[in-house]
DNA sequence: AATCAACTTGACCAGACGGTCAAGTTGATT
DNA sequence: AATCAACTTGACCGTCTGGTCAAGTTGATT
């Protein structure tokens, strides 16, 4: 869309980005029509496609957003860390506190995985995190500190455990997200092949 | 629904079923209409409520069908198996190479995990694999071979890597089955706490 | 006060959807 | 040949959908 948005402007978007995030975590992106997005806000029809082109758009925004997000709080956590194992560590505790902290956005990138018209614009936002990830990974290999495996696999295995373990015990049943962010750390950390640390 | 079926009824039901798995696979549940459905088998409307009482009904008996047949070839590949850290390693690739050769099925399943209206369907039966695992763990628990960490979390992190690794690399690349099977197993024999097999 | 881009309204539209049903066909059983 | 449950047809219905648009409002700028 891409319009001139003056303050009022601004203010109205992110008033329906935040109900339709909302709703669709809630009740499916399909089953949430355009008017209850604006029934939701209490505005006419018209506002929604003054400020979006489609339902459609509308979504693939919200993740491209969401994506940005969560990266940027990975980025934040492991900036000046120079241990590439911490570097995972402290990347997978980001991954696992932001989920946990925006469960609506965790869902919709959920929904949309699964979904062909959003595959793609999902898969460009995981690929920059796989990247991360295998950065990382290379060099731990490259100290000789983990075996050779396929970086790639490593990173999106880790992805799905952080996935899978935050949606069950945070989204589905309230446990803490340290306990949660130690359950995945602790796995990865044996599926990349070191030791477990007892201490 | 439930009906008394000729030879004849249970064809054309085969054959519905059958098309509408191609078809929410392809096209998604959502956008895959009955209409569709009944036109891509050539026959009438009123055949698809003779043997379904809804498009949701459909939906649900595919996916418990799905789930039972995955779980039957588990149980086929372990049966006989002493040692629980084998039968968790064979269930894997069960999974695994069930997962590769039901593709269509794995995405209905995927899909539906995020749908609230066949979240509690999923559940069911994932609660299934999750306590075979489990109840393989906690023997190897029992024996001192694993350390002591909550038996479901790690079935349920293991269920993730195989789903995951096994969208990426075999659906979405084309790879080898017994290579990801591998890759699955590793992976997760180091998250459950044990060292890696270098033979 | 005039202007104009930004914003808002809500009736309206064409098409698709899930589901119904009266009517007709098939084929095994008696 | 008669019967009847199983099966099939496709027109039809009410409802909802994403999206349009002519008309009107707001408020900053000149």
């Amino acid at each position: 869309m891409s319009r001139q948005l003056t303050q009022r402007g601004e203010e109205r978007k992110a008033q329906l980005v935040a109900y339709a995030i909302e709703a669709f975590a809630r009740d499916g992106y399909h089953s949430t029509s355009v008017a209850d997005i604006v029934d939701g806000v209490g505005v006419g029809k018209g506002v929604f496609y003054w400020y979006f082109s489609s339902k459609e758009e509308l979504f693939v925004e919200i993740l491209r957003t969401s994506q940005r997000d969560m990266r940027r709080r990975q980025q934040r956590e492991i900036h000046g860390i120079e241990d590439p194992l911490e570097r995972i560590d402290l990347g997978i505790r980001a991954a696992v506190h932001w989920l946990a902290e925006n469960n609506d956005l965790r869902r919709l990138i959920e929904f949309a995985r699964n979904e062909a018209t959003f595959a793609t614009a999902i898969q460009k936002g995981q690929k920059v995190l796989v990247e991360d990830a295998r950065s990382h990974l290379e060099e731990a290999l490259a100290q000789g500190r983990i075996p050779a495996r396929d970086p790639e696999a490593l990173a999106l295995a880790m992805l799905a455990v952080a996935n899978q373990l935050t949606h069950v015990y945070i989204a589905e049943r309230g446990e803490d997200p340290d306990m949660v962010a130690d359950l995945v750390a602790d796995f990865c950390r044996g599926g990349l092949g070191l030791a477990l640390d007892h201490s």
